[in-house]
DNA sequence: CATGAATGAGGGTTCATTCAT
DNA sequence: CATGAATGAACCCTCATTCAT
């Protein structure tokens, strides 16, 4: 029996493929949207509109309107994480980290604007959900924290300050644009804040970095095109 | 006719008085729910059931659920603004103020957990509205700017570290509670990004401060009864 | 204050009257609907169609299909339990009040076939909810019962054959049209099943029996024009 | 070409065998899943994973849903017709022929409490569409029509007080469960409705009765373990 | 102005059925 | 034949808004 099981195998491959297919798109779909419309308001039609598919096929890939937000919050944010992560061979501790965080995070925005509309809607929710944010905010910085350099009385509003700096910035990016040295002067401040000595904070703020590279079939990549349809349709 | 009239100004003055009422009880409604439902929620018939009016009545004072947010947001927002600068004869400019801006909103959350939420989830929509509008860096502390201790290139940013700050602490205190001394410290923090020397920073940071006073028929003081009469009514 | 009073209770009452004019359109329309497409089928587009109201009125008066379903077959039910009550100043014990109920719902259906075609469709069901029926059954013969003369080991199963075979015939009424003296020859076999002799069965099953008689302001009978509509419409 | 025949025999043996375990494994699953939901329930999707096959499988089998159940309870209402004719080689007419049905039906749904379930559901259903039209009263019971000892006016609705009576007793047995010599008592009475003396009727219904023999390989008997996989998979 | 019944657009969700593989 | 992803018609239900009283 060499042959049905080949049979069977191609059958799941071709399924499985044309299911992964479907998915991505309305994920790609979905991150549009919600940049567009907010995280609360009613999207299945228009995600099914612009993914191409047909309304009943959404709810053969999500529950809800939550569980697709979740899905893509989850999948977009680890996509930025894992390739800030990525510029380092081994995770420095402490500023550059934070450095290459944050700047990475405005440079994004400003590269893809939908992203940034959709971070900026996203944002508090992010903040809620990704407990896993918080935790990173500690696995960032072991030593540096047990280095006691900080002065630390409360590590956790170390996080606040990072990531509601991040948000707000996001925020003035989406609505005015960046002023020239916007990133590295938010990071700047942000080091500062965090105890870093002002000249350190400088030199690392304003030291040069390469762009973020997305992984090969970014979901945020692919987005750009779909964003790019919708606006061409909206025409 | 020196009767009449005074009989007509009774009826219109106690017809503007009633109006008046009316329209508290709706705004003290609306926050008791943004708070809860979140800002997109489904709103008018919770809302006129809290402020025990019928459903039409609500329409006689606003036109849509937008308009009643966009009042309620604005008017407690001002509210605490104003309480913020009744603290002061005459506004100082620079560290003091910045200082009793963060302190007091974080303090005002811990004391009206309800109105930390409603702040919450207002968040952005707020900050884009409102306060951007009304406190931008440059007129809250122009003599501070002027005098380039700040070392600036970009006072706007030193607003998006200010209120996403404040917004990642209100997040925090909403969802964790506020671990001790959570206010000073941000304080601190902020105003170290913002240039002050720490020492300094320190001392305005944990210098002593009355608790926020809201005016007599404060908005947020009389939608705690409302808030209690919801919680009281789920039971 | 004579007159507040007053246009306090001519609202109420005028609201009251629309209320209930609504609820009992909605309920003839899904006697008729209910008729036609069986107890399970989705009826509201087609109720409120037939009642003349909106979609969203539904759901002002009934939660679900369920509840629609229940009401009316309880409200249906009960004017054809009250109506054959009426004919007796006192419930006599026994065979006449058996005799009256099975002559007399076969009537009915006879006179109106659409109600024949509900009591069809909600027949078991309605044998499930309306405990009642069961209740009614120990009620209408406590005497007769307690007499010995029915030679009994299970009452409930003289319910059973007196409620199973009134649900036969209307299915027979429906779907054929009743033979002659079928309403008569039915309630004479049932009475002999019940142990009554085949010569007072028989003087009882064809005693001159006068047509029901429905309450003024009856669902069935205003149910009708709302049929007629139904058929005007579909031609 | 003596063998290639041979082969597609076999092949053509092979396939048809298949396909035919596929088709029972379906009515399998169809009987208990319209036993659990009722015959207008939603059932494809659950009827092929009951099944295990997929969900395309089933349309190669029935068209649609309809005629699955109008399949369904055929086969089933055949077999137990079928099963009850076996108990005599030659059909006698009369009471103990009638007193056979409704002692075995009450008995086989006693015995199998989802197949209950199942003709409770498909109840009138049933009734209309397939028994009554192979068993009517005069096809039952020529002779015994023929001799004019039944003082019928009406032959028909024998056939409505005894299908009634049986459906009515289904409902009871499913629902309550059923007392002590239910089913005898049940056929006493309904024998006597039909015109057979107390004595003689008692003598028939209570008269031993083997249990209903189910041909080998039955519908019903099958259909015990997959309701019993379904129950345990609900766990 | 207050009232609350009625409205209906808008969005959510299911599931019988088709069809490419 | 078996498979299971995709389909879309058909329902379900909510709730902001209108309007007669």
């Amino acid at each position: 029996m060499p042959k049905i099981p080949k049979i069977e195998d191609h059958r799941v491959r071709v399924a499985a493929e044309r299911r992964e297919r479907t998915r991505k798109r309305l994920l790609e779909a979905a991150l549009v949207v919600f940049s567009q419309h907010g995280v609360e308001g009613s999207v299945v039609d228009e995600v099914t509109t612009i993914a191409g598919v047909a309304r009943g096929t959404f709810y053969n890939y999500f529950r809800t309107n939550e569980e697709l937000l979740s899905t893509v919050a989850t999948e977009a944010t680890n996509e930025v994480v894992n390739a800030i992560e990525a510029r380092f061979d081994e995770p420095p501790d402490g500023p550059p980290r934070i450095a290459a965080g944050i700047r990475s995070w405005l440079e994004l925005v400003q590269r893809y604007p939908h992203v940034g509309a959709f971070f900026r809607r996203a944002g508090l929710y992010t903040l809620d959900l990704n407990v896993r944010s918080r935790i990173l905010a500690r696995d960032y910085m072991p030593r540096w924290v047990a280095s006691g350099k900080l002065n630390l009385k409360c590590p956790e509003l170390l996080w606040d300050i990072v990531s509601g700096s991040i948000l707000a910035g996001i925020n003035t990016i989406v609505l005015t644009g960046a002023p020239k040295d916007y990133a590295e002067e938010m990071t700047l401040r942000v080091l500062v804040a965090l105890g870093v000595d002002f000249e350190e904070a400088a030199s690392v703020a304003f030291a040069p970095l390469e762009p973020l590279v997305l992984p090969p079939d970014s979901l945020i990549e692919r987005s750009v095109a779909r964003f790019e349809t919708l606006r061409t349709a909206a025409q």
